[in-house]
DNA sequence: CTGTTAGCGCCTTCAC
DNA sequence: GTGAAGGCGCTAACAG
């Protein structure tokens, strides 16, 4: 292993430690240029790196967050993962990614992992359920920001998708191409936009289009179960668009597509909130109402490094981010 | 932050350090009821968690190993990352996972701050271009696995793929389903099964079963040329079925596919090697042949934590896991 | 310009 | 059963 250590450079370049920590920290403004050139070949002969954690011990900084995603098999965490990794290396930050799975237990420990480990701040995607975790760490003072879920009343800068926008511009989409029999379906578990805040924007906009209004249009269930749901759905009221509430949702509807030999968009229309890979290699290509990922990763990450250095800017927390049509085929 | 320290709670508690430090590493054998009481009261009031950079700098182990992924976004690296960090989490270690991004300074300066931050291994999906460093690791004995990709002449554990028997599957399974015109494509980057081999194994099976013998249908090409091969070798040759040799070519072929108005498998067949995430929903549902990327990844997480633990077992070092048809409806 | 001196928070003999 | 002392590798005054 790398046993070599500070105190071995020094002796072999004829010098204290202290100085050859100047050196590994450039600050070699009153350093002759002999013994810097001594160090320089020491530390190459001997094949000296520093030991970060020595010195995370001493300066009490790691340069280094926790990212806890909640699922990292989603083309949505994997995408933020790499923005936000992408923005910490260009500030020479490491980045500790953990998958709480949504699990309360899991984001718990990891979280505590986290910070006994002295990282400098954290990213969550929270389960919503560690509640006086969290308070604790706003009470501490510990740089956190939130993804994707909003918890409330909880002062902790949030990165969000405007949940409501989406499902009006979806919405909005089908009406301007004529469909007037708009259902939405989503999974009940899937991102925390609650029922009553969706229902609310939903009725809003049908009674705004004039379209039905009916509750029986919004459909959410477990997923295991929306594909039933969607066979009633179909038999008891005439559907001519649906809207998929996000890409699991989707894909069940895809699946019912598929085993039911439906015809897109003559037998009914399709729009999804989240973008998917295959979004434009399906037939027809589907039109979705896109989170802009990368975007949100980098602004997180951005709020995350300005509060570990420090520039609180305690007024402002909600960062709502806009979604994003894109139009294909399937409606 | 969190500034209690162990002198906090032994002062609290009116005990010493060391007696805090045997009771946080559960070594209470010689430690009478009553302080252990006390000291549980004293943490829990103080709120104490034990630093655990100060404890890897003293112990010399941080319980953490890293992982360097070539990209990310790819589906089979999420998985992979996931079974890994399933299964160091039962034993008790933590992960930190980066992306090289298929950049070899990348790499190497993410294997340089992972030893410095001193992780007790690294699982490493290779670009393999630094072989002095690769090198050096094994010369010191680092603890490290290869996964996807092999270095030649270098005796670093490495899981697999067989890559040999996924093309001799795919083009078993055509031949099976009476298809004789098969054509191979792939993205030249991709992977490091190098195209002498794929040539050989390719040809040994076309003699084999008395397909045609022609280096055309051999197609390796980059990524955004991909398309416009698989035009000149559709109008220069009868082609009744094709192998997409990865994920990336898959999508090009079935962009091809989509904006030529092909349907499959009547105007050709096609069979992937690895499985997509819409594999099934296509229409029609892909037939491919699929890593078993959850158990190459448990598999290297295994064979580097024996390593850390100094259960070196020197004999074996290349570990090929056998692909799996799934068989749907494109051929 | 460079060396000396104290720690950072924890663990580990070894006395008491 | 418990405490005192030294040290892990590095940094940060402050001398010299």
């Amino acid at each position: 292993m790398n046993k070599v250590t500070m105190a071995d450079v020094a002796a072999y370049a004829g010098v204290s430690k202290s100085t050859i920590s100047q050196y590994v920290n450039k600050r070699y403004k009153f350093m002759s240029e002999s013994t810097k050139i001594r160090i320089e070949e020491a530390i190459k002969e001997l094949n000296y790196r520093p030991n970060s954690v020595a010195r995370s011990l001493k300066q009490k900084s790691t340069f280094t967050i926790g990212v806890i995603v909640s699922n990292i098999l989603h083309a949505f965490s994997t995408q933020v993962i790499r923005s936000i990794e992408d923005y910490c290396n260009s500030l020479d930050f490491h980045v500790i990614v953990c998958n709480a799975d949504d699990n309360p237990e899991k984001e718990e420990r990891y979280i505590q992992m986290l910070r006994d480990k002295q990282v400098d701040g954290l990213i969550v995607f929270p389960t919503g359920e560690n509640l006086e975790l969290y308070e604790e760490m706003v009470k501490t003072n510990y740089p956190v920001v939130f993804l994707d879920r909003k918890i409330p009343d909880l002062k902790i800068s949030s990165v969000l998708l405007d949940n409501e926008q989406a499902v009006k511009m979806a919405v909005e989409h089908l009406v301007e191409k004529g469909y007037k029999k708009i259902a939405l379906m989503t999974n009940a578990l899937h991102r925390v936009f609650p029922r009553q805040e969706r229902v609310r924007v939903f009725k809003e906009l049908t009674s705004l289009h004039q379209l039905p209004i009916d509750e029986g249009y919004i459909v959410s269930r477990d997923l295991g179960q929306l594909k039933s749901s969607l066979g009633e759905l179909l038999t008891s009221k005439p559907v001519d668009a649906i809207i998929a509430g996000n890409d699991l949702a989707l894909l069940e509807i895809l699946n019912y597509v598929k085993e039911h030999h439906i015809v897109i968009p003559k037998d009914f229309a399709l729009i999804s909130i989240d973008d998917v890979s295959f979004g434009n290699l399906y037939n027809p290509a589907l039109t979705v109402v896109a989170q802009p990922a990368f975007e949100m990763g980098k602004k997180a990450a951005e709020l995350l490094l300005e509060k570990i250095k420090g520039d609180f800017k305690e007024e402002e927390h909600i960062y709502l981010f806009q979604p994003v049509l894109i139009e294909r085929d399937s409606c």
